[in-house]
DNA sequence: CTTTGCAAG
DNA sequence: CTTGTAAAG
């Protein structure tokens, strides 16, 4: 392009390649920044039908309740949760019956599944108000279920997954395993409950899908969650079977971000990335009355995010 | 013996058995509790020539460091050593010159030496203001040399040995090492420095030597520090050897701990023991003008020992 | 109880 | 940078 051929004549260091700026800029034309004081719609009212759902990777949930900072009573009061899902609980087997204890009144139905093969590792729950008809952990799938990865519990008009999918790590060595093994598994296991069910499925699925779901994408092309093989696995496993990205849907143009990396004090500068999500199944999208980010609550380096769901 | 007869014959589980009283208690009569206050003497004249050391196992000198209570300038101000041995650094080699920097200005002369076989763990120093006439790293027995157990540094009158003991460890798995291998190399070692000058020994030598060196050596005679195997080695290896316990020369009925473990509050409660020491060669001993304590510097189990001897 | 190192994110 | 381990004291 005449752009590539500037940029070869160019002589000097700090002349800015013209397509260097454009691969970064270009994407981000009528980008917003996600701002929910602005941008979720008025309270619904008691009067429509409804579900609150929310999702939290908590990074641990013993220092999170250590801090006192988890705030399940502020965020329940905040936004009067049904549900609260949470990923990397870290939890082992031994811990859950002391942090249910702990948790809070009018939520008595809990549901924990941990890592057996790694202590101190990954861990998903499930937190509701209400009785779900029924619980499962894991994929059915005993390879893929020592870690403790997935809840799936079902109410009357859908089944709840929350799942945290499993990160490819540094160097990329897991990134095989996820792609071939946990994506794909997920995603039948999915389609297999979506014949009794609609699906939603939340949680940390470790993946910024666009260029517009992280903060740096030219630089984050070999960077576990922004690699083009987990970016498409999650294209063609959720997305293309019939889940809807239900901030994408709601937001099409707007930078949300879900988690900043402790490594550089990301938070304050906003340099995120958008890997917690609620997929909902297609013939559900339109009951979504808000798809949201909490990004002020602090205690992990993951923010909240919830869903409104009308009956 | 009559008592022991009388403990048979006892029939409730409240009568306290006399033989046992007596092991715990007898011994106590005439002690009295160090207080560095009232037992020190006076401020040593500026016309007597005379130089200080202290030791301190400090448990991590990073950690130390970074609590800003290390203090070597308040130790310096206060106590104005001429040199500090350091015990459990815990450095890797790695650290030593960042650390070393960040020392007081007049100690130029710091010699450090690290645990290679097992990184952040043991770990021995000597910083000097005076510059030694030679220094030497472990025994020079690589066997023994791997854990940066101990640095020699010549005075012109006398070794100084900044040394850390093994520690037996839970379930005296390391006991054996320690009284067959470490004490007699050590011992031997001393004693061949000694055919040219006094030695003085001073460090975490991992033994309360007497049950005035313990505050329950009734319920430690089988915990690493207080076994008899322990005891007997200090006995034979470096007392009977011609060194000299300098603080218990000076105060024969005084209990004086140096460290107390961080697992019971036992500073709070003064449950401490007697593990660091100064032990000098026979010919030495009459210079000592004060063994001494610092119980109330914090920043580590341990509290500094100090001595002053007189030129 | 506290310091280390290490794996993991 | 922060969470968890574990070893060590």
């Amino acid at each position: 392009t005449t752009s590539n051929m500037k940029a070869h004549v160019s002589v000097g260091l700090s002349v800015e390649e013209p397509w260097t700026v454009l691969t970064h800029k270009k994407p981000q034309k009528g980008w917003t920044a996600y701002n929910p004081e602005t941008m979720r719609p008025p309270p619904i009212g008691a009067s429509t039908p409804h579900m609150k759902l929310m999702s939290w990777n908590v990074n641990g949930l013993r220092a999170l309740l250590k801090l006192e900072n988890f705030s399940a009573l502020q965020l329940a009061q905040r936004e009067n949760f049904d549900v609260l899902c949470l990923q990397e609980t870290k939890l082992q087997e031994k811990d859950v019956d002391a942090i249910r204890q702990s948790l809070l009144q009018g939520y008595d139905n809990s549901y924990w599944t941990c890592s057996v093969s790694k202590l101190g590792y990954s861990g998903t729950a499930v937190i509701s108000r209400i009785k779900p008809l029924s619980v499962r952990y894991g994929l059915g799938i005993s390879d893929h279920d020592t870690e403790g990865r997935l809840v799936t519990v079902e109410f009357d008009n859908f089944y709840l997954l929350s799942g945290y999918v499993p990160n490819s790590g540094d160097g990329l060595r897991r990134l095989s395993y996820r792609i071939t093994q946990w994506d794909p598994s997920l995603s039948n296991y999915m389609k297999d409950l979506e014949r009794s069910k609609p699906v939603i499925l939340t949680g940390d699925l470790n993946c910024a899908h666009q260029e517009i779901d992280i903060w740096n994408p030219a630089g984050n092309k070999r960077s576990a969650g922004f690699t083009d093989e987990e970016r498409r696995s999650f294209q063609t496993n959720f997305l293309e079977r019939g889940f809807v990205d239900t901030f994408r849907k709601q937001h099409p143009n707007v930078v949300g971000y879900t988690y900043w990396g402790y490594r550089h004090g990301g938070r304050k500068t906003n340099k995120g990335w958008r890997l917690d999500y609620f997929l909902a199944s297609e013939s559900m999208a339109n009951q979504v009355y808000d798809s949201y980010i909490l990004p002020d609550i602090a205690g992990s380096d993951h923010s909240p995010i919830g869903l409104i769901l009308k009956l």
